[in-house]
DNA sequence: AGCGTCAAGTTCCATTTGGAACCAAACGGG
DNA sequence: CCCGTTTGGTTCCAAATGGAACTTGACGCT
């Protein structure tokens, strides 16, 4: 994995009207650098994110960590803040304040878990889940876009690729340089 | 793409180990989710950005959209405020703000732009330069940690199907469903 | 049972964020 | 060459964010 993973002297047309369409810089981050991984994970997620959580915002006016906490709901019924914690990356009073939202509007229901009485189990409305119908095919819509310049082939390839490492994700270092006190 | 792209059925010992390793939220999100994409690309871009991020704060006090700024004009003397913004997918007042702090700390110089008055030429100053020399091979060895689970040739693969993808990005909607009022 | 530690969720509050308004310079016609 | 529009960058301020403290319940241990 050296400088530029993908070599630039390819003169692909399309390649370079891409080169064309897109800001030098993002150029240089994309193609000129060393942490290539990194950088088209958050461009080609963002290029999901962005469009997705802009319609739902301005659609039903739940913010990007209201919508996660629905989201979660809706892909698994009965699971607590805890785990939707665990699984977004947002601190939790962020998803204690969604919640209470989703509350209030009634999209969310929760009764306390009797296994643990300090927990909730949490689970759509009606209403709630009809957002959520309405938004998944628009979501689903947006990923067939971001696929459709790869073969089916491929995105099986890039469907098991990631597979992979999310598999040896928990493997990976959480902390950096905790290797003691090096020169 | 239907629903559970890759298979469960494989009952690779990795795999169940991941799988109880792993929050059953975040397995519902990942391989029960129609919408696998989004979720397994910002899972692994997360579990990059996070220790990342968070070292560099603790380290030099800079945050995310500091460093950012900074890490862009280490890529690339010379840029101006609106490359940055165009690349990094933050508002131009974050941009804004961060560049101002940079320039406090003398990390950043910048002069106007001949060309264009209004905008300003950014460059590294040693201090800043030094900062993003001691960061990269962090960021490396993340990346090649994250790596590691994949072959050379899977690398190779993964790097040439986010190529397509990065190459494909500007032919994506922007807008979901500007596709008028149809029924 | 009684006590120290931990975990789920909430609350507090200082800081950050980001939309919108703003300023100044460029561009684009007529 | 002047005026309406756009663009790079900054400022304002209301709102969101997130670390830390808190409350209540669980879990060990003795």
């Amino acid at each position: 994995m050296a400088r530029s993973p993908t070599s630039l002297s390819q003169v692909d047309p399309v390649r370079v009207e891409a080169l064309t369409a897109l800001d030098p810089l993002i150029v240089t981050k994309l193609w000129d650098n060393p942490c290539w991984l990194s950088f088209r994970l958050n461009f080609v997620a963002f290029r999901f994110n962005d469009p997705v959580y802009r319609w739902i915002e301005t659609r039903y006016g739940l913010v990007r960590p209201d919508f996660v906490a629905l989201y979660a709901v809706g892909l698994r019924e009965g699971v607590a803040a805890k785990n939707i914690v665990a699984s977004a990356g947002l601190p939790k009073n962020t998803l204690s304040r969604a919640i209470q939202k989703l509350l209030q509007r009634r999209l969310l229901k929760r009764e306390s878990d009797p296994t643990d009485l300090r927990s909730y189990v949490l689970h759509l409305t009606p209403a709630g889940r009809q957002i959520f119908d309405e938004t998944m095919p628009l979501m689903q819509q947006q990923q067939k876009a971001m696929l459709a310049c790869l073969s089916d082939d491929e995105q099986r390839q890039l469907c098991a690729l990631m597979d992979k490492m999310v598999i040896a994700s928990p493997a990976w270092p959480h902390e950096l340089e905790r290797e003691g006190t090096t020169t």
